[in-house]
DNA sequence: GACCATAGGTGTACGCCGTACACCCGTCAA
DNA sequence: TTGACGGGTGTACGGCGTACACCTATGGTC
């Protein structure tokens, strides 16, 4: 009696009944506060309230969760808007695209890895770049044309992030970082850089450089020689 | 005494010293061949005949150790050639570093991963993309424009590799695939590309469409359009 | 109403991981 | 001779993913 009662108020009150979405998306929303590396199933099951084997009756393991996360990312990309032309319908879908990113820093990197060990994309991810391939027909382009348009946009050509000085501030004072003559003396070009660019936006706040405006620069220098490329065939 | 003898012969023969160089370098092979996922610290002491613990003398946890295994890939990067102009002094290096990170498949994650977590790049990165933005320098780009340039050869626009179609042959039949007429449907403009880009190259084994030749063309591309804007300066 | 298949949550247990900590031994400077 | 020390060892701990057996409430069938 007294045990069916208590039964009761539990399920009443805190037992949501768990299903695929609401693993993915507390996984997605500790991943996004604690990092991919922190993120153990253990840990999404205590967030859930529930067994760690609980969760493997809604997905099939872990590398299966994490491309159900994916596929919750890129789920929040804004899908193609209206009619404009080709070129500012692919940088509004990039941009967005990029503010997710943005928001969980995580995903690049599981989408990477996850996308190396698969045969294929999830299904998320290969409806997204459909549907750009389309946008990019749409606009004209030649299968060909927008064959060699998906590897440009795809190409990282340094192999390295360029986020080199992404937040030198917000960080807690890293004890082995060089003394600043040493990095001037060791990387006089990128110390050049970094100098030129913080006193450029001595103004803002943050970050040293306007990486939104860097990447807009970038997209638009692309789309740009794609556009000349249409042009010309 | 006999037991001397053997110490001495197990000394003399498989027991080469140990050091850092040795630990990061059968790591880096070990990546090679069974993924970084595999690898793990018991692995790499077993490959070197040695207890785990024995590594810890040499780097300091396996975080350094997966720095130090990103320095020796960045060292396998040709260093700048010669004497000829920025555009094709970049692009050899550019190349170079392709090559280095087609060696090794899992190169670009775990330094994307790295690179996040730490508050600088490592000194072998920064040392390439300080040589990289001198380059820049040297062939007249300004300050400002060589900021933009490292960012537009840093992006990757599309959030998503563009590894679509890697070898679709090599891989076991994935049994969740699915059928070729359900990929048409839902994916119509993918289906698309790759029937025409498989068409174009069927002679060529392998890979369904010539990567190298796609990565220069993205290459080139860009590396016009800073010219373009050089020029217009 | 009796029955039983099934879906979904539980508990236990195994093997692997990174690594803290105490130890031990050979080398070499004083 | 001694004693510090660099480098390899052994043991142990806590956390991980997950296989497998189990329990229980639900709902369809006779």
């Amino acid at each position: 009696m007294l045990k069916m009662a208590t039964q009761a108020d539990a399920a009443a009150q805190p037992r949501a009944p768990l299903s695929r979405e609401r693993v993915l998306s507390t996984a997605v929303a500790l991943a996004d506060e604690g990092g991919v590396d922190a993120l153990s199933m253990r840990k999404i099951a205590q967030a859930l309230g529930v067994v760690p084997m609980a969760l493997y009756k809604h997905v099939a393991n872990k590398n299966e969760l994490l491309d159900g996360m994916i596929d919750v990312l890129v789920g929040e990309i804004d899908p193609p808007a209206g009619d404009a032309d080709w070129k500012t319908v692919i940088r509004r879908r990039v941009l967005s695209a990029r503010r997710m990113l943005l928001r969980h820093p995580w995903a690049s990197e599981v989408i990477e890895s996850r996308t190396k060990a698969r045969a294929t994309p999830t299904p998320a991810v290969m409806e997204y770049l459909d549907s750009m391939i389309g946008i990019f027909r749409a606009g004209g382009f030649s299968v060909d044309l927008v064959h060699h348009a998906m590897h440009v946009m795809g190409s990282r050509l340094l192999g390295f992030s360029q986020e080199l000085f992404e937040d030198a501030s917000g960080r807690e004072p890293d004890p082995d970082a060089l003394p600043p003559e040493e990095m001037a003396a060791r990387y006089p070009h990128i110390t050049e850089l970094a100098m030129a660019v913080a006193h450029d936006e001595e103004s803002v706040v943050g970050s040293g450089c306007d990486d939104q405006f860097e990447f807009e620069f970038a997209l638009d220098l692309t789309l740009d020689g794609l556009e000349r490329l249409l042009g010309t065939t």
